[in-house]
DNA sequence: CCGATGTTTGAACGGCCGGTCAAGCCCGAG
DNA sequence: CTCGGGCTTGACCGGCCGTTCAAACATCGG
């Protein structure tokens, strides 16, 4: 039997979801076709709308599904380090597009770019980023609030200084998504790094 | 005459790249109709194919001709600022959406993220953009150097603080665009300030 | 006033694609 | 074996919209 139909046990619903992310991710928002996400996910495109309501919707959740994949991935790479100081730095080489070459280099963020240009119209879209961006910061500012209990860090305003360091990254990302010929990876990387020592305040 | 065809001076070009503008800024790049730009544009559809040879174009250069007017009127604007630091926090004026409400709120900046999605694909957006955002990074860092020189800032890596200021401005005013409940214009606006006086070395 | 040249129009074409649906298929319960 | 109800298909429909085009129009030099 599971031969047969070796994913039949696997949601459908989060089978197509995962396709979706995988053409979004590859052809953009805009040249998505309900068509595509069927091929990739091997059933017929009548299927999709059996399992959504609209491509529209299809879509929205898609976004919102992979950025709560990656943020759910993230979390568990960083539970396992020990000190603040690590779990820093690992948010940061995982923030950076293409500095880990085991990681997807542009995926995550190339969605991410998506959910902003769906949030500006769709307040949908827009309440599931808020939600998602808060959640990303507040990571953020548990990790240098864990370290100044522990001793590690001085006390800061922790949650200043997430806003900051987060708003750096993205910024950041986005050129290195685009290849900007002046900021690489490795210069992205070195630049958070700096600003996060110095603002939490501590030696790199 | 003049009374008649009042604009039959001015290019049409321009008058069409104006309203596409307009379009994108109001429906967003994926709602934007041929039909839509006519109609704003006051002229039939059949025009604009006269003018632009598809409506991909069209939209492109409508997008690259927008930011390269936005940062044209904020070149003006800052060049009459007598200290550099007058000059920056004039520049941070201007960034942070609708911190100045006599600007636009959102529109510059709605634009410059249907860049980024277009620019993720297009290689000719991608080069645009480059350009557009260097420039915009070297007048960061002019503001910076000529500050230096008259004695005003002390001497640091002036491209390095550019380039970290200028991405924290994108990044927070991603949140400030969204409405993001936590990160209001005028938060932004301080930690901008905050954040320049920090790396130029300046006192506020 | 005449034609030539560059503009402008809006009707019409044609392809694409989201969404519907009637018909089959599978599978488990009885 | 049979029945029933979810699951799956793919053909089909209908509308939308980018693009084309022939015809009108404006302008202006001669």
């Amino acid at each position: 039997m599971s031969a047969v139909r070796p994913r039949a046990t696997k949601d459908r619903h989060q089978e197509i979801l995962d396709a979706a992310a995988r053409v979004i991710t590859e052809r953009g928002l805009a040249e998505t076709r309900i068509s595509d996400v069927a091929d990739v996910a091997g059933v017929s495109p009548g299927l999709i709308l059996y399992y959504f309501d609209s491509k529209d919707r299809l879509l929205a959740e898609a976004l919102t599904y992979a950025n709560d994949d990656f943020f759910v991935r993230m979390s568990r790479e960083i539970r396992r380090l020990p000190t603040a100081r690590e779990q820093l730095r690992r948010v940061i080489d995982l923030s950076v597009p293409g500095y880990l070459p085991e990681f997807g280099k542009l995926d995550e963020w190339a969605l991410w770019i998506e959910v902003w240009v769906r949030a500006l119209r769709d307040p949908e879209m827009a309440k599931d980023r808020e939600i998602l961006d808060q959640r990303w910061r507040q990571s953020i500012a548990d990790i240098i609030r864990a370290g100044q209990a522990a001793g590690e860090f001085p006390a800061r305003d922790a949650d200043e200084i997430a806003l900051r360091l987060g708003s750096l990254i993205d910024g950041l990302a986005i050129q290195v998504i685009m290849n900007d010929s002046q900021v690489s990876p490795e210069r992205m990387h070195r630049a958070c790094m700096e600003v996060a020592a110095q603002e939490i305040g501590f030696d790199l």
